[in-house]
DNA sequence: CCGAGACGGTTCGTGGTACAAACTAATTAG
DNA sequence: CTAATTAGTTTGTACCACGAACCGTCTCGG
C-alpha cells in the first residue's frame, strides 16, 4: 500500500483535533459527547431518538446523557402534546452559553494549529477535507 | 473569524476518522484506547508509566487497561530485575495479530474514503496534514 | 549504613459512557 | 377493540478515567 503516509497523517490529525476538543470540553467540565450534544442542540430541538441517531447512540444511552445534562441545567425535556410518548430535548440558555464558548475556544485552537499555514494552503486543506467528508456521505 | 470552514472541516474529518477507528476496533471487541495501546506495543515494550505518558493517561488508568488486556491474552506484564518496582508491558502474539489486522482494516477504510481524490490531491492532503501535525509538536 | 523521602504500581471509590434486555405508557393497525 | 408497534425509561454489566490512599522498592543524605 503506497498510502501508508496518508493513513498515518489522517489518524494523527484526528487525534490532534479530538484531543483539543476533549481538552476544551474538560475545561468546562464537559465530556466530548456532551459537547457534541450541545452543538447539535444549538440548531435543533430533536426527539430523544433523533438525538440518538445524530450521535450514533442507543436510546438508553441518550436517556442517561440527557439526565446528566439536565441535572446540570444545560438541557430540558419538553413533552409534546401531539404524541405524548415523544419528548423533545431543548438546550437552555446556560447550555447555549457553554456551547458557544466551547466553540469559540475550539476555533481559536484550530486557528493556532494552522497558523503556520499560508492562507492558500488553509483553503486547500479545507477543500480537500470537505471532499473526503462528502465522499463519505454519498455511499 | 474567516476560517470557520476550516474548523468545521477538520472537526468533521476527525470524527470521520475516529468513528472508523472505533468501528473497526469494535469489530474485534476492542475499544479505541485498547487499539491505541496495542499499536504502541507493536514497536515498544514500555514501563506502565511510559505507556501512560504515551496515551496521556493516569497510572491508575493504565493498571486497569493492562489488567483487561492481559485477561484477554493480548498483553503480558514483564517484571524487571534491575528495578523491581517497574514492570514492562509486552504484546503477545495474539495481541500483535489483532493489532496488525486492525491496522490493515483501518488503512483500507482510509483508502476507500480517499479513493475519490486523485493521487496528487492525496499527496497534498498528506503533506498539509503533516505540516499541521509537526506545527503542533514544536511549541 | 540506615532512615526519610521519592518513586512505580495497585487498589478503592466515584462518576461518565455504552449497550442489551425487560418494562411502561401511548399510538396505530387490523 | 385487541394486537402489534413505538418512544422512552430502568436495570444490570462492563469499560474508561481520575484522585487518594496504600505498599514495596529504591536512593540519598547524614
Amino acid at each position: 500500500m503506497i498510502d501508508d503516509d496518508l493513513v498515518d497523517a489522517l489518524a494523527q490529525l484526528s487525534f490532534l483535533v479530538q484531543n483539543a476538543l476533549a481538552e476544551i470540553a474538560g475545561r468546562h467540565d464537559l465530556s466530548l459527547i456532551q459537547t457534541r450534544m450541545l452543538g447539535i442542540l444549538r440548531d435543533h430541538e430533536p426527539t430523544m431518538q433523533d438525538l440518538g441517531r445524530h450521535l450514533g447512540l442507543d436510546k438508553s444511552s441518550i436517556s442517561g446523557l440527557v439526565d446528566r445534562a439536565q441535572r446540570r441545567g444545560l438541557v430540558t425535556r419538553v413533552p409534546t402534546a401531539a404524541d405524548r410518548r415523544v419528548t423533545l430535548v431543548s438546550i437552555t440558555d446556560e447550555g447555549r452559553r457553554l456551547a458557544a464558548q466551547g466553540a469559540a475556544e475550539f476555533a481559536e485552537h484550530i486557528a493556532a494549529l494552522t497558523a503556520t499555514l499560508p492562507p492558500d494552503d488553509r483553503r486547500t486543506l479545507t477543500a480537500l477535507a470537505n471532499r473526503v467528508i462528502t465522499a463519505s456521505r454519498i455511499p
